[in-house]
RNA sequence: GCGAGUAUGCUGGAAUUGGCAGACAGGCACGUUUGAGGGGCGUGUGCGGUACACUGCGUAUGGGUUCAAGUCCCAUUACUCGCACCA
């Protein structure tokens, strides 16, 4: 009989959903186990394929955690702020919320189709002002700790979006939105102080589980750097001139000094500099190019030698010219670098470019050194030379040697830089969270009381943002008119809103106790539920979600709001599924696949094994049409496996082995994610049953369970199908004998010279004198007239014989 | 340029510890079911030679360690991702 998924499939979703079979208990007595998805953007095409390689990947994991007998939150929520809905609101006029629902709507049919165990009488969403009451309450929390203040300074500015841009939102020197042109514009923001953060977002990684390329990628995006603050003199003058480096055991070889455009000495020391003019015109031309450009130009270096100031080299009392270059950031260390050309490659290019000397410091052993074409950058086998009192030293004794001397004399200091930056946290835009802050004459910035939170979105029917690159909500006069909570006189509302990041930074905690009025959640939900155990997400978002969230969990933690320091126990990422033709899916190259039709066609089951089939769940693989087909033809086996079903309560002797293996290796291989390897285990099975043609009720039943997590409809009608009156979500996972795991005989590969011969059956622990003789036998051509160098047998595994 | 990863048949991929390379799928071919289009069942399928129960070669390339290497070591190449003048 066919198998009529349409149906079944319905049946079980609606009884899941009237049962609320796979709602988390408010038992805190229980073992738990909380696993995470990253919730989705509702936007306008609907789901993805690869949102579902996720979410069945954990969907698996905490059906199977239930079934072990654990307390499983599973959530889903929805990420909703953003740009894309404001930016369809701008096109047809219509207010955000609206588009949003409608997204959200279509985005929760569709995850309901394929059958995912979530728990939605939990579901978050960003945009209700329910929630977003504690993103404004952290915010708030943060300002009075002195982690949220506001500046002016010079921030990527999107002309397209007219918008502001974090760092992390421009890619390749556009909007990672839009891909509108970036430019530097002065604004006064609100900043995030996550470099107060910056060392102990690195120390604490010791403490989780995150694959290890994640890690790495957090630390490099931190870009935590030792080396020294040292001051040059300049000369005929009391100022100084303080410079970064993480090498000053090259201070004998810097022979210029060079500044960022923007550095303050230039207006400091006017009336000493000759060419003046020439520095202006220089610093102009610098301003107008964007950081892009001031990178992507990187194999041409431009700069301006500063005249009429000179710096002396602290340690050989040379004076030193001083340069205007950007390529020295403003924006780290302290502006301003000395420069050594023979072992910096930065610095080597610009001397060759402007004909400054360049004095080599460091050989190696063989003192086979050559710095005519590049400098020497080695500080493994660097050996001193030149250098006065560090001479012979190894790179990493003269660093020590150095700053011990500065620190002496007083001038120069150890110091640690990162490259993380402060998080900007304002968006001139409307649909996001308002920022709850008032702006009062005589106070300064005062934040809302907590009990006016939240802080409504007001109601407009404009969305554009003004010309000048201000907030839409710039233009509502009346809402933005308050009074100071401070001193009770007139004030002012912020006018920008919060990003996109913001409500994705501590959704997690929602979910423990989604519906709480009075605290973010309650104390006993955040105590027993955190930390997740899992969380599972895609590369993308390994660096900024993940160090944002951290940060603020982090901050949550120091005021006593949750119990630990880190929010995730564990976190693994998945693979992008790719379109059949190996590209990355996108409507241009018309390979996008579309989840509905693949569910309405070929039904869930088959939908979510194929993508657990698909491929290694941490690397990216195309979508196949064809071996899709393949996973529907398995599921039509395993349905009509009742056609061969006979009775028995336990395994039969035939089965036996292979059941108990089968209990351990798809046990393992789900806690693994190695879910492409755990089908093929059912494939395998599916082939045995038929091959033997029988099955028996046991079998038949372990079975269902074990493949109830990838495909949990069909197994669901199977079982009850057999005359259970409990279904699989009311059951055990089943349990192994490990010693019926082993086989009692093996058929040990005999090689020659290394090479496979034949094999031979044999009694599992033979010792090689019980089989040496059935081996000598069973390959006696072959040895025939050799001479036997050496026989080696690994038990259960080889018999390999050395002949000459 | 720096950091990380990947490389196995026609294709997706298996091979927990160095121990029978190619599991499981897809594709293709042939057969079968006296019913045809993406139907079911079965057989075959790494490449080459062939006396077809035999044999040579084979896991990106070149070397090495080992009785034994897809797996370990060194070098090289290609692709993917992330960062990119961070001193």
């Amino acid at each position: 009989m066919a198998y009529n998924f349409k149906e079944v499939e319905k049946k079980w979703q609606t009884k899941w959903e009237k049962e609320g079979t796979f709602n988390a208990k408010n038992d805190y007595t229980l073992p738990k186990w909380y696993g995470l998805i990253e919730f989705p953007y509702p936007s306008g095409q609907g789901l993805h394929v690869g949102h579902p390689r996720s979410y069945t990947a954990l969907d698996i994991i905490a059906r199977k955690k239930r079934l072990e007998g654990y307390n499983v939150l599973y959530p889903i929520g929805f990420d909703a702020f953003g740009l894309p809905a404001e930016n369809y609101a701008i096109k047809n006029n219509i207010h955000p919320s609206i588009v949003t629902e409608q997204n959200v709507k279509h985005f929760k049919e569709q995850l309901k189709s394929i059958g995912f165990s979530f728990d939605w009488s939990r579901e978050v969403n960003t945009t209700d002002p329910k929630y977003y009451k504690w993103t404004q309450w952290i915010f708030i929390q943060l300002f009075k700790h002195g982690l949220a203040y506001k500046t002016t300074m010079p921030i990527n500015y999107c002309t397209s979006c007219k918008v502001g841009l974090a760092n992390e939102e421009v890619v390749n020197g556009v909007c990672e939105r839009c891909g509108g042109e970036v430019i530097q514009k002065e604004k006064s923001q609100w900043m995030l102080k996550i470099t107060d953060y910056a060392q102990r977002l690195i120390d604490d990684l010791d403490d989780v589980n995150y694959l290890e390329k994640i890690k790495i990628q957090q630390k490099n995006w931190i870009g935590r750097s030792e080396g020294a603050e040292v001051k040059f003199k300049i000369d005929g003058t009391d100022k100084n001139l303080l410079i970064y480096t993480t090498r000053p055991d090259t201070i004998f070889g810097a022979t210029y000094m060079v500044v960022a455009p923007e550095h303050s000495i230039i207006d400091e020391l006017k009336d000493k500099i000759t060419n003046f003019d020439e520095i202006e015109a220089y610093k102009t031309q610098a301003s107008k190019k964007s950081d892009f450009e001031r990178t992507e130009l990187s194999k041409e270096k431009t700069g301006v030698e500063i005249k009429g100031i000179k710096a002396v080299n602290p340690l050989t009392n040379e004076l030193i010219p001083i340069w205007i270059s950007d390529y020295v950031l403003i924006t780290y260390g302290t502006g301003a670098i000395m420069a050594v050309p023979a072992h910096d490659t930065r610095d080597y290019e610009f001397a060759t470019k402007f004909k400054l000397p360049i004095v080599q410091v460091i050989t190696n052993k063989e003192n086979n050194v050559n710095i005519d074409k590049e400098a020497y950058t080695d500080t493994e086998d660097g050996i001193l030379i030149n250098s006065g009192f560090i001479n012979g030293m190894t790179v990493k004794e003269a660093i020590k040697a150095v700053i011990k001397y500065l620190d002496e004399k007083k001038i120069g200091t150890p110091k640690v830089n990162y490259k993380l930056r402060d998080w900007v946290f304002s968006r001139q835009r409307y649909w996001g969270e308002p920022i709850p802050m008032v702006h009062c004459e005589k106070c300064g910035w005062v934040p809302l009381d907590e009990k006016d939170l939240p802080l409504l979105l007001p109601e407009v029917d404009e969305f554009l943002p003004g010309e000048n690159g201000e907030s839409p909500l710039a233009k509502q006069t009346d809402w933005i008119k308050t009074t100071c909570p401070h001193c009770g006189g007139p004030a002012e509302r912020e006018t920008d809103t919060m990003p996109q990041w913001a409500g994705s930074s501590w959704y997690f905690l929602r979910y423990m106790d989604a519906h709480n009025d009075n605290a973010l959640a309650s104390k006993e939900a955040l105590e027993y539920w955190s930390p997740i155990d899992w969380y599972n997400g895609g590369m993308e978002h390994t660096t900024l979600h993940l160090l944002y969230s951290r940060f603020w969990h982090k901050f949550l933690y120091d005021i006593g709001v949750v119990p630990t320091k880190e929010p995730y126990a564990k976190r693994t990422s998945h693979g992008m599924i790719l379109g059949n033709n190996g590209e990355k899916m996108s409507k241009s190259k018309g390979n996008v696949v579309n989840p509905d039709e693949i569910v309405d066609e070929f039904g869930a089951d088959t939908f979510r094994t194929y993508e657990m089939f698909i491929g290694p769940f941490d690397q990216s693989t195309p979508w196949s049409m064809e071996s899709l087909r393949g996973c529907n033809k398995f599921l039509d086996r395993v349905w009509n496996l009742t056609e061969i079903l006979i009775d028995g309560d336990t395994y039969s002797k035939d089965f036996e082995k292979m059941m108990h293996k089968a209990i351990k290796k798809v046990s393992y291989d789900y806690e693994n994610m190695k879910f492409n390897t755990a089908v093929s285990t059912f494939m395998t099975m599916v082939n045995e049953f038929y091959r033997l043609k029988r099955i028996n009720k046991a079998e038949f039943e372990t079975f269902l369970i074990l493949l109830n997590p990838i495909a949990p409809h069909i197994t669901e009608e199977l079982f009850e199908k057999i005359g259970n009156t409990q279904t699989i979500a009311q059951s055990k996972w089943p349990t192994f004998d490990e010693s019926k795991t082993i086989d009692d005989e093996i058929e040990l590969p005999i090689q020659i010279n290394g090479k496979l011969k034949t094999t031979i059956c044999v009694p599992l622990d033979s010792t090689q004198d019980d089989i040496k003789p059935l081996i000598h036998e069973k390959i006696s051509m072959a040895l025939e007239g050799k001479n036997i160098v050496k026989e080696i047998y690994v038990k259960n595994k080889i018999y390999n014989i050395v002949i000459k």
